[in-house]
Order: C-alpha cells, then sequence, then structure tokens
DNA sequence: TTAAATTTTTAGACTAACCTAAATTTATTT
DNA sequence: AAATAAATTTAGGTTAGTCTAAAAATTTAA
C-alpha cells in the first residue's frame, strides 16, 4: 500500500481553520462572504481557493450553496486547533506572557509541522484539556473534552458561579477582564441582576462589586459551582 | 521620525542565512553557484532573489561577482541562527528530542516572528549560550561569545582532549558520534595517531578505543584540557 | 592570448494566491 | 412573479518565487 502524503500550504491551513471555526459557531454550510470576511480577502479568492480545497477532497463544495468540511478536512482543521491551544499553553505556564498576548504567536506555531514535537510538547505540558481562554484542547484522536458551560446572561439566579471560559477572544475584552480582577477559574457570585437593561452586579472574591452590562455577560462562560 | 518596518519574506529569510553560512565558512563574497547548490534551486533563481535583496539594501551585489551581506543584512542573519539555537536548545533540554532531531524543526520555527517571544525564551532556557551542537549562540545585540577551537585532526600530539562541537552537522554523522559514545562536554585522550593515513585512535572514558578516520577527526571541533 | 569551459545573467513561462470588474445566480421586495 | 438587491462566480491581471533555454561574462587551459 502506498500512501501519498498531500502537501497542504499554509494559506489552505488558513482556510480550512477559518471554515471549521465558522461552521462550528453557526452550524450552518460556510458562505464565501463570511469566509472572506474572516480572513480579510476578496470573495472571489476565497472562490478559487473553495474550488483547491475540493479537488483535494478537503471540503464538499457546490457552487452557490456554501461549504463544509469532509472528515478528512476536519480531521486536519482539529489538528491546526489543537496545536494552536497547546502552544498557547506553553505561553503561558512557560513564558509567563499573559492571556492577551498568546493569540498571534500562536497562530504562527500552529503551522509548525512535526507530530513527534506536538506529542513531546503535549507531554511536557502535562496533557492539559484546557487552553488559557477555557476553550478545550483537543486530544491526539482529534476528541474534544466537552465542558458544559453556558454564558453569564442565561443565568437569572443570584448563585455562586465559576468563570471557565470567554466566547470573545480579542485583546482589549480579555484585557478589560484582566482589569476588572477577573481570570480563568475564578468564582464569583452574582449580586444582582438589574432588571431594566439585563445588566449584572458581580462580586469577584473580596473584591469590590464590578458591573457587567448584558452584552458582556454574553460572552463570559460559566458554569455552577456544584455541577 | 518615521521607522519603516520592512518585512521579509521566508524565503528572503532563507537567502540571507545562507549567504551568512557560506561566507562565514569561506570568509570570502558568496557565489550565485554556491547559493543554487545550499538552497537547492537554480543559478538563475538566485540571481533574480539576489537582485531583490541589493534593492533592499540587504546585500552588496555586483553582476558577476558574488555576493557579501550589508550590516543590515547580517544582523538579519544573526537573529536567525540566535532564533534557531535557541530553538534547538528548547527542543533538546525541555523537550527531550536527540542532537540529530532538532535541526529540521528548529528550521520552521527559526521564522516565528516575536522579538518577545525569543527573549522569553532565552531567559526560561537560563540565556544559554551554546547551542547542542556546541555551536554559540549569539547575544540579543547579536554578539557571540567566541570560544577557541580546532578540528581534532589538527591536534598532533596524544593529549587530552575537550569535544566542544561538529563542523558536519548531518544526521548520520551525529548519530554515528552518538553510536560510539561520543557527546558534546566528553573528554576524551588522543590514544594514537596513525602516521600511514592520519587516523585517530581515541578513548572515551572507560569505553574501548574507538577508531576515526582523518576526515572524520576533521568535522570534530575540540578544545585542549586546561585553557 | 586566443579558444574552450564554466559561471552567471537574461528572457520568457509557470504556479499559488491574491486582486478588480463584469457576469451570473440566488434572495428579497414589492 | 417581476424587479431589485445581495451574494457568488468568472474572466483577466498582478506579484513572488520558481523554472528552462539561450546569451553574455568570466575563468581556465592550450
Amino acid at each position: 500500500m502506498l500512501f501519498l502524503q498531500m502537501t497542504i500550504s499554509l494559506t489552505e491551513e488558513n482556510y480550512i481553520k477559518a471554515i471549521f471555526n465558522i461552521s462550528n459557531s453557526n452550524n450552518i454550510g460556510v458562505s464565501t462572504n463570511s469566509l472572506s470576511n474572516h480572513l480579510e480577502n476578496k470573495a472571489s479568492s476565497v472562490t478559487d481557493m473553495l474550488k483547491k480545497l475540493a479537488d483535494k477532497k478537503l471540503i464538499h463544495y457546490k457552487k452557490y450553496k456554501g461549504v463544509l468540511l469532509t472528515p478528512k478536512g476536519e480531521k486536519i482543521a482539529i489538528n491546526i486547533i489543537r496545536k494552536h491551544r497547546l502552544w498557547e499553553v506553553f505561553l503561558m505556564e512557560k513564558l509567563n506572557f499573559s492571556w492577551d498576548q498568546v493569540h498571534d504567536i500562536a497562530e504562527q506555531l500552529e503551522h509548525i509541522k512535526s507530530d513527534e514535537l506536538i506529542k513531546r510538547l503535549d507531554n511536557f505540558l502535562g496533557k492539559p484539556t484546557l487552553d488559557p481562554h477555557g476553550d478545550p484542547i483537543p486530544n491526539e484522536k482529534g476528541k474534544f473534552n466537552e465542558i458544559k458551560s453556558m454564558p453569564l446572561n442565561e443565568c437569572k439566579i443570584l448563585k455562586e458561579i465559576i468563570f471557565i471560559g470567554v466566547k470573545n477572544h480579542t485583546i482589549s475584552f480579555l484585557k478589560y477582564l484582566t482589569s476588572i480582577g477577573l481570570g480563568i477559574g475564578d468564582r464569583f457570585k452574582i449580586e444582582a441582576i438589574n432588571n431594566f437593561d439585563n445588566s449584572y452586579q458581580i462580586k469577584v472574591k473580596k473584591n469590590n462589586l464590578v458591573f457587567l452590562s448584558n452584552d458582556l455577560a454574553s460572552n463570559i462562560l460559566v458554569k455552577m459551582k456544584n455541577e
């Protein structure tokens, strides 16, 4: 039996990752325009690349109908995400970067090609299952260890909560959370929910009350203390 | 004052590194053909790129006359080498790779762009000055901490020697050295120099005598025990 | 010091990944 | 259901980096 190693360019990897991320958050076929927005290029460039990825059997593509990853394409996407998140853990835990600094560097490191490297890095880091933003790290076989979380703005009762992840990964958002003393793993108490605008007041440890708009609360993923 | 950040492509970085390495081992202007051999492409491709690098003021280039790096080009070359060697240390010391496995991965990692990353990696590794092959790691300012070494085949007297580096970095050579029990930092004794072919017999610690051809000895860098 | 060999450069093409502008298909209004 | 709007694709170009083949410069040898 002969295995031909298909090479996948850095650009192709970025398209595959984008398709995975968009379809995962919408659970639907990915449109050309959404990819073009995500990748900050023109729709016509996207169309060109979609043809190429379809030829390589990495996506299902029908003209005008949007795309989905094939199992082969999904495997590649998950592997890139695994690498990205492992490198993020490395950057924070070993090199003491802050959580708003790691994304851009991990964006480069995720493209390094060496299975052995990732295996050893994983071991070195103690086989983590969550990255610094609370996102799950798929294992070597591509399986995600899903944790049941909900956006804070779906909690309608005043109780103890654990902050386990973020939906919005922008640097400014992460910096803001840091500035109000909120980090992954922190426990806090919902002190009040203001019914006029559905904003929240929470108390992190012994800190003062913090005010969170409903929009902000929707980007904070939490779980109940006793789950 | 305005600083324009000139971007240097991965390909350009590889040319600059090749020019640095070739001119450093020959101390002379680098020919088009030597670059073409080194980079495994055609001489005509090299000519094209040399024009581009000259436009960017990274090399001195006169048609038919070979090239040399400008100070600006040399700074870039040294930075790439610094990154390469730091990553090699990381791979061996932290991820337990063997010295014949690290080169190809470091070849990818050396192109990651982030000064902050390298600063922190350097710190994490304890600011090493030598890489796993005994090659010096330039500091943040680009200064090499030169150590006076000589090829083993220039030692003409039977004495105690310290193995501090290799000239030949091929995987097969490194594996061979490992197989005869020879690693960087090892002390050994020259037991005999055979005058018919200038081959060497050495004794590493309590191991058996090892036979080294003159050619092999020329790729082993050593220093005297009391220097 | 001329001829032959070698090295290097030029000219013209190719591919990957992008672009603009125009054409086509699909979706939304009226 | 026709008209308009929006999304997508096609057609034709550009740039970076590569190639082959031919031309020019340099080096080596006779």
